[in-house]
DNA sequence: CGCCCAGTTGAACGTCCTCAAATTGCGTGG
DNA sequence: CCACGCAATTTGAGGACGTTCAACTGGGCG
């Protein structure tokens, strides 16, 4: 038993952040984490508030939201599976944390993980990669969110939940269907659209024959080129 | 002589990344990297192309874009002296780097920038730290593209380009001047409007007396409160 | 002196938002 | 099993905000 109880049968071991550590750099690690269900809903981190743990995610989905003063609300990150969530080296988290579905993660004490990323220099190079590409995702949303049309924004969106959710595929090629993982109202705040907005263009599409709305939060990409034409980007 | 010729008389040293590093440290970072003059308007690296280099700013402004494919661009950061640019670990920009002013930087070989990052953990702990701050920066400003209105934007833009120049101010407290170092374009792209829209509201906060707009790129904040009450954010 | 470019101003339009109502989906309890 | 109630979603009408297109202004420089 290399890596004691938390590490022990942990779904993203590899995949996540500690997928960089050897055993001595993961028993530090399992030394100080410990495992957390998070309900539907549940918000783990609040704006403004002292950034007192980072985690990474076993399970679920969860939103990172920033907020006006008078309540507009914008999704600035999704976080999956085998994702980091926390703001080491600062006093204080500018965002909220909330789960969208049932989850589970693996939580640290802002400071013991500070630490290990000190004594352990590979864990703390894996973290820049991270944040680098997070970074560049984040930039990426500016784009859309200032220049792309909402029609542009619900295309993306599907194809790249499609990717992210998989979902069967009776033939290669052939129409994908998937479940959302996220209600209108969740994705109307990514993609700084209103919930009327979105449930529109959904409309649109299921009447243009590009997408199918089995019903739920279940869709179906008929014609998949279509639907990249119109969310073309960058 | 501790640092050699390009660190040598370095206005940035100290503040910029490479500020993390002792004397042993600098030697082996000015072995790699050599000044270079930019040209206002001139792009230093291409969305798409590969990741040759990095480098720190030293004096000028710059700013990164992205865009679509049928050329709607958008500014999705701005960089100041001692800032970093360039994207260590991975093989491609997806960003464009641009000059908004007269510039120079020091320019490092991304592979062997990369190898120094190795050799001197304190450096790659520096860059993580900037890259977390500028995660939080891309985060906010997802916000302001997906929420704000823009009298918001231009009022926050205001107030933050106040805090970066400086400027002169007769009084503490009273009225503050500055030149924009951005041309109506440039402010249109980072804050995600048209070049007319930005000269409207800045027309409007003129008359509102709030701000006066002596000529050129000159701004004065007369009422600072009013233009906080307007930018009211997080 | 006149050109040229940045900036300003104006008018019309379109997209997306707001507010409101109708509809659907789903869990609960009768 | 069906009725009910709540929440999520869809649909509709109207309006606001920012864009688009176009004309005009002013300052710098040949």
């Amino acid at each position: 038993m290399e890596c004691g109880q938390v590490c022990e049968g942990c779904a993203v071991r590899d995949v996540a952040l500690c997928g960089s550590l050897d055993d001595s750099g993961l028993a530090d690690l399992n030394r100080i984490g410990r495992r957390r269900r998070v309900g539907c809903g549940e918000t783990i981190a609040w704006a403004g508030e002292e950034s007192r743990s980072c985690a990474n995610i076993l399970s679920g989905l969860f939103k990172l939201s920033a907020s006006t003063a008078d309540g507009r609300e914008q999704t600035v990150g999704l976080l999956y599976p085998a994702d980091f969530v926390g703001r080491p080296y600062a006093p204080r988290t500018d965002y909220n944390v909330t789960a969208l579905s049932e989850a589970e993660i693996c939580v640290f004490p802002r400071p013991a993980f500070e630490e290990t990323l000190e004594r352990h220099n590979e864990l703390e190079r894996e973290l820049l990669r991270r944040t680098l590409t997070t970074l560049d995702e984040a930039r990426g949303r500016q784009l859309m969110l200032a220049r792309q049309s909402a029609e542009e924004r619900i295309a993306r969106f599907l194809l790249d939940m499609a990717k992210k959710m998989g979902g069967a595929r009776p033939t290669p090629g052939g129409p994908q269907t998937f479940d959302l993982p996220l209600s209108r109202g969740a994705i109307a705040d990514v993609l700084g659209l209103t919930i009327e907005t979105v449930s529109r263009q959904m409309t649109r599409l299921k009447a243009a024959g590009i997408i199918a709305l089995p019903g739920g939060r279940a869709v179906t990409i008929l014609r998949r080129a279509d639907l990249q034409g119109l969310a073309a980007e960058t």
